[in-house]
DNA sequence: GCCAACGTTGGC
DNA sequence: GCCAACGTTGGC
């Protein structure tokens, strides 16, 4: 039996990769590489399977929130700017046979008709306790329960 | 541009 | 294995 979806959020920074970007990219997929943070990393390996859905979230931006929805169309696997010495990514303890970067790819679904502001979410009664919302909370890929991922699209797309 | 809150590194 | 120093994230 197939396990059920599992619901994310992912960091980028709309000046350096947008969800627009992502909009046009063949097939809208892109490979989320770049992620040098561990427990991201483990969220990405381990955990996320193809067809989970994402929250894909405008950070470092100007409101900072969340822009629309993604899914995994790729499970994980090597991250190959680790490997790359041009790279600003690249990592020289990494090694073909020991990679210690993974990435998945993301396609978009569809960007909201409402982007959602952090300040705005930080009022919602129900996303209480949301990972995103924790003070001193960074972290780049995280995990987001069923009713949180509803509750946000739910706002997104009206 | 500031800085709080984390995470990582490396000397010991 | 501790912890100081340093680096990064990301809201403000």
């Amino acid at each position: 039996m197939a396990r059920a979806k599992h619901y994310w959020l992912m960091k980028s920074e709309p000046n350096v990769y947008s969800i627009d970007d992502l909009a046009k990219e063949k097939n809208k997929t892109t490979c989320w590489d770049g992620v040098r943070n561990y427990q991201a990393r483990n969220l990405m390996r381990d955990e996320m399977k193809k067809g989970d859905l994402v929250l894909y979230y405008h950070s470092n931006a100007k409101p900072p929130g969340v822009a629309g929805v993604a899914e995994i169309a790729n499970e994980s696997y090597p991250d190959h700017t680790q490997f790359d010495k041009q790279s600003k990514y690249f990592d020289p303890k990494a090694t073909l046979a020991v990679p210690r970067w993974f990435m998945v790819d993301i396609k978009l679904v569809k960007k909201f008709k409402t982007f959602q502001p952090l300040d705005d979410l930080k009022l919602v009664k129900s996303l209480e306790g949301m990972v995103l919302l924790q003070k001193g909370s960074r972290l780049s890929v995280q995990p987001v329960t069923k009713k949180q991922y509803e509750t946000i699209v739910k706002l997104g797309t009206r």
